[in-house]
DNA sequence: GCAGTGGAGTGATTTACGTCA
DNA sequence: CTTGACGTAAATCACTCCACT
């Protein structure tokens, strides 16, 4: 059993349903969420896009998100769908031994913990930022030479988690308001603007994007688990209701089921007649 | 206080996939 | 039709911060 829920109110809320596979068999209970945007808010959100330059060349390919969940609420079920399925991954440098990592000695020296980021460092030089004038030894600058390179590292390493600033992420978070995608034009004014890399920026509206999604999902799932619980209780009522129904039905004594018969008289032979309401009302 | 720990937040990377020229 | 470039989503990793014990 599959049932279809749309929390946009579209004409046509289940046409990717038309796509799903079906559940087989073993899938017991299927409950098949879809949360789409309508047609209007994916125009809306086309053109939006085009707005921004018309650079971008397509609209995300995912409208939709379908969950397949077995009841009652098993969120677990996601982790069977693979979505928690490691991918066979490349050599990632951050697992190596820092032995591995001794040709990287600036970085190494970097202590992981440190609370100014080589990033930020960067930042304030290169913005002339009076925080940056705290004394830093020749190490600190080689870092900090080293993150404003705009290239990555050939070798992989490049692997190193940068803090942005308050003011870089509330700038960040400001130009996601406006857009939620970026046109290269757009990426690189913003990279200039904040002193990153475009590809820092682009990094960062990815995961804003993706983390918007998340949560929204989080409140679309908790939307539906309510909307759920409410049918089911209105399904019980109405199951109760029924058999109320049939009951009294039964109970009731033969007659009561009799269509009601009325007395007329004929206007010509004067007979009266009965007649039942039915056929009073065909005009027997 | 202080160290250890677990979880949340977040920047970065990898992979897969769709679109377009 | 095929192919490569490009952009994006999804999954994941790694690091940082913070609350809690």
């Amino acid at each position: 059993m599959e049932l279809g829920l749309s929390l946009d109110g579209s004409s046509k809320p289940f046409s990717f349903l038309e796509k799903t596979p079906k559940l087989s068999s073993n899938d017991h209970l299927g409950f098949c969420m879809g949360l789409g945007r309508s047609q209007e808010k994916r125009d809306s959100l086309e053109a939006e896009r085009r707005g921004n330059g018309g650079d971008l060349k397509r609209v995300s390919s995912d409208p939709h998100l379908q969950l397949h969940l077995r009841l009652p609420w098993l969120f677990d079920n996601l982790h069977e769908t693979g979505l928690s399925k490691g991918r066979g991954r490349g050599l990632d440098v951050n697992r190596l031994p820092m032995v591995a990592l001794a040709g990287e000695a600036t970085v190494a020296h970097s202590s992981p913990n440190s609370a100014v980021s080589s990033f930020q460092m960067d930042f304030w030089f290169r913005n002339g930022n009076s925080r940056g004038n705290r004394g830093m030894d020749s190490e600190t600058e080689r870092v900090s030479s080293r993150a404003s390179d705009d290239d990555e590292d050939d070798n992989g390493s490049s692997r190193k988690k940068l803090r942005l600033s308050k003011e870089q992420s509330a700038f960040l978070e400001e130009s996601f308001k406006e857009h939620s995608n970026l046109n290269p034009k757009q990426k690189l004014a913003l990279a200039n603007q904040l002193n990153l890399r475009p590809r820092q920026v682009e990094v960062w509206f990815q995961n804003r994007r993706a983390r918007t999604k998340l949560k929204q999902t989080e409140v679309d799932c908790e939307y539906l688990k309510r909307c759920c619980e409410t049918l089911t209780e209105e399904n019980r009522r109405l199951h109760k209701e029924v058999q109320e129904l049939r009951a009294l039905k039964t109970c009731q004594p033969f007659y009561m089921q009799l269509p009601a018969t009325t007395l007329t008289m004929c206007p010509s032979c004067k007979r009266v007649t009965t007649t039942s309401a039915t056929d009073a009302k065909i005009g027997i």
